[in-house]
DNA sequence: AGTTTCCATCGTTCATCGCCGATAAACGAT
DNA sequence: ATCGTTTATCGGCGATGAACGATGGAAACT
């Protein structure tokens, strides 16, 4: 029992933390910034805002969010800030996904 | 209602349907449900309920998001309802991660 | 008959999201 | 020193989300 109420724990905390990480991307936009990101090693706010047609506090507000759930890394480059894609834990995202899918498909 | 797409939208729209598909796992409740569902052919609402420690409206609309989004069967079975897992389309939305995460890190 | 059980839906409340305009700070250029 | 550019953050507004209780309908049990 203890060994099971840790892995409810377990599966619970995984949950919530794959809810957070999905919910990041769960949004046209962000998914669209985060294939834009893609393209190049780098880029700042401007050019995604260039590229979509949405305010630069709107993008700004994305970005963050992107940010705060760990798949975009942000380093402020003097004028300019850096945007970078983190590659790993977007994989880590879909991995986690997967996962997820591969135990609910165990039987089939 | 939305046959016409035009081909500058194909990347939009695929983001759109992505975007929809992780809306509706993202949330930890709808995560466990899943996990949930995962162990059965099938469940009705009420095993969810007891499971869970939520009101039984708060999961029926759980439920009802997650028919929505295609990611679960519904059937009226009798008296009770009768849920089953579309593991199949959990797949292809896991798969549909997986191929953003790998175009975004096809150069590494 | 009446009753219980299961379920979906409605209405409400509260919080969060998404978007915008405005603002101020930081920096580069003139 | 004064622009122009870039950026993050604030306040506000409408829309959506999440939770609940209450209600009513349909099936099953007494």
């Amino acid at each position: 029992m203890e060994t099971l109420l840790e892995d409810d724990d377990c599966n619970a905390s995984a949950s919530r933390r794959l809810a957070e990480g999905l919910a990041a991307l769960a949004h046209p936009t962000r998914i669209e910034i985060v294939r834009h990101l893609a393209g190049q090693p780098a880029c700042c706010c401007r050019d995604v805002v260039d590229r979509l047609d949405l305010a630069q506090s709107t993008v700004s507000q994305h970005l963050k969010v992107l940010v705060e759930a760990g798949l975009v890394r942000f380093s402020p480059d003097r004028q300019r800030s850096r945007y970078e894609l983190d590659r790993a834990a977007l994989k880590d995202l879909s991995s986690s996904l997967a996962r997820l899918t591969e135990d609910c498909c165990a039987g089939c």
